[in-house]
DNA sequence: AGCTCTTATGCTATAGTATTGCAATAGGAG
DNA sequence: CTCCTATTGCAATACTATAGCATAAGAGCT
């Protein structure tokens, strides 16, 4: 069904069956928590998300979820979308115009993401991260900060000893 | 031209007809030093940018274009903005899908942008301002950065004094 | 000048991304 | 059961961006 062959494996080799079962478990309890439905749609959408281990468009997700059974109309895909990146879920990759699961949901967190422009692979991190920092100063900025974009575009480890 | 020490002069007052034609005297000559073709549409582009002072869409833009006489077919736009995106003059935000005179041309910069959710103003930075930083290691990180998205969505001083 | 290489434009079509509006339905609270 | 709210179904449309190919204009060379 999808293309999971790809080099998408984030940076790092992992079980990614588990990792997917884990967040999507984390997702459970964190919508039961918190009273939020986890619909058959939006839950296969995160599904989706996982399974495909990298950052997909609104319309290939549509496809897949066509060959699931279940409706296609690019506003199925949205909704879905949009609960899961307002809750955590997933996040939405400017860069790409494309969404990608959460790594670790249902903790609030600044993301920042990196995208490697030859093998596509997007890997979330975020700014506490050794190695990462982005450090604001409200006040002498004059800006309140309430959310932030950050995605660098490079090249990932493996790719760079390709070239 | 450059307001590199006022961190945010999109929020504030000035005189901005005088930063437009500073910036366009600045790509002007720096085109001509680089044997770069400023044509007239390219030209009329920067200027209804740095007229608008603000991110505008692809196709307001095209607007724009046409009542000034211009051909206003979408690939019109869309060149003479990959020109001024590709050589500085100009910036994307992926935030809004909308493009913005770049505030210091001409200079070799890491942008970072400042988006109010009220007026929908967009200040552009720079990671080496104070109160803006962002340091990356890319050894520790395994990822060769070669450029960054960094938009931070919230509010300008003067709108969070009207809440 | 004429030639030619490269860059930029004109033009048409189409691809890709996302939202609106309204009707129908389902699940929880009282 | 009934009301209320959240979600879904459905159709249309808006918005953003690129492809492909023909034509034209400018820069450098002989």
């Amino acid at each position: 069904m999808s293309n999971n062959k790809s080099v998408s494996i984030a940076f790092k080799r992992h079980d990614h069956e588990r990792c997917s079962d884990t967040a999507l478990k984390t997702a459970e309890d964190y919508c039961k928590k918190h009273n939020l439905q986890l619909t058959p749609t939006r839950r296969k959408v995160l599904e989706l998300l996982l399974e495909a281990h990298r950052a997909i468009g609104a319309y290939s997700l549509l496809d897949l979820l066509k060959e699931a059974g279940f409706r296609s109309q690019p506003t199925v895909a949205y909704r879905a979308l949009d609960f899961l990146v307002e809750h955590g879920f997933a996040h939405k990759i400017q860069r790409l115009n494309a969404f990608l699961a959460c790594t670790h949901p249902g903790t609030a967190h600044s993301p920042a993401f990196m995208i490697c422009r030859r093998c596509e692979t997007v890997a979330e991190t975020n700014l506490e991260v050794p190695g990462f920092n982005l450090t604001v100063d409200e006040r002498s900025l004059g800006f309140k900060i309430e959310q932030t974009v950050i995605e660098a575009q490079g090249l990932c480890h493996s790719c760079t000893e390709i070239t």
